[in-house]
DNA sequence: TGACGCAACATTGAATACAATATACAAAAA
DNA sequence: TTTTTGTATATTGTATTCAATGTTGCGTCA
């Protein structure tokens, strides 16, 4: 039997931050005060706190002793680094798949991809943001490696807010989709060399679509 | 000016219970029983609880809800995806290093090599295990890439004891010096692909050592 | 008028008290 | 004898209280 899975109020109210930041309903900067949270949730402040210390862990927020916790506010030259470490685990993850992915999960990065295309078509900024990460996390999945896994859901959930305030522009889309034709040929392929040149291509543009928005 | 960092209680007991696991002194297995840690640190359960939120976060520990959080003994598989997620840290560090390395680091790189040279050749186990560790340390660090450093940090951490144990084993020194030499020369010039390639077989033979041990 | 000092307030840090849950053991029934 | 069930105890989860620290603003003095 499947055992029951307990959720500690703790982890509840961490997970419940984590989305109230990714949606930019807790924008970067704001001061993260116990006593306001508290009411709010409806929770005392000792899960509260105990949940925003794993927000610390996590480095969605970030705390000055005394003075409160404040969500992170990561500079350009942070971002870079962390998109370039992203990336490089995608890249990873992605020779890793080559080797490990059964033929049912490419089927599916292939449904997927079909369904980009169709997104693009009709213009359907967020589908299309939403079946990117899923394709990418998909290949990170299937690389089978537990712990690439989590570091890349943590690195991924940091940027979230600010790849999504970058996907606006969509003049990228075009080539973007022919990049992940071109990912998923390789994939089937079990190219794992090419495939690797091929996804540090494609994600080091994310890095230039940033960079656009900060400097507009 | 520099600012003073203030050290709340719950991040030292949290760095003094990361030690007592690193050095064993809490193997694999050991409940930490709440109470009795607070009585053996002199502290009260808020700021421990805290502190093991912490080292949660880090995989370092695991709870189990209402049952108290015991220190992991991850198994073979799962030591084996951390060694292989180390090592792709470590290989991109590299690549990034050939890049934005100073001479000046270079030399302190080769300054090092030359150390474990010399724990080789008197025969000094515990001396070679922290210059390796110093050299692998440095490359991702001269990487400049904050957060691939905090990642390596805090998952080499979870392997410091494993790796430790598993440097019993004095008969791969001697290759093992060879490839660090080779890594040097290639730091040197800045030959980020050689690297990459040097790097993964390097790292590769720390899963054959580490298996080793738990096969005997 | 400006700078300093003090006090009141706000906020976090730590400790303790209380509630919920799990485990162990003993007693009773099959 | 074995199984089950209830109760006592230990342990963690949560709430509340108290203490330490930082901030703000006003009043006073140079």
């Amino acid at each position: 039997m499947e055992p029951i899975h307990r959720q500690p109020l703790a982890l509840q109210v961490a997970s419940r931050i984590r989305d109230l930041i990714a949606t930019d309903q807790f924008p970067p900067g704001t001061p993260l005060k116990e006593v306001n949270l508290c009411k709010q949730l409806s929770v005392s402040r000792t899960p509260l706190r105990e949940a925003l210390k794993q927000l610390i862990a996590e480095g969605l927020v970030e705390q000055i002793p005394y003075r409160g916790v404040v969500v992170c506010n990561p500079d350009q030259a942070s971002i870079e680094q962390m998109l370039e470490l992203l990336g490089a685990l995608e890249v990873f993850a992605g020779e890793m798949a080559c080797l490990r992915a059964t033929p049912e999960e490419i089927d599916a990065i292939r449904v997927l991809t079909q369904q980009m295309h169709e997104t693009y078509e009709k213009d359907e900024r967020l589908s299309y943001y939403k079946i990117n990460q899923s394709i990418h996390r998909s290949i990170v999945e299937f690389s089978k490696n537990g712990e690439l896994i989590r570091s890349h859901e943590r690195l991924n959930s940091r940027l979230y807010r600010i790849r999504f305030l970058s996907n606006r522009r969509t003049d990228r889309w075009h080539t973007a989709i022919e990049e992940h034709d071109a990912i998923l040929r390789n994939l089937e392929q079990r190219e794992g060399l090419k495939l690797n040149k091929l996804l540090r291509e494609h994600l080091g543009h994310t890095w230039t679509k940033v960079k656009d928005l900060y400097d507009s």
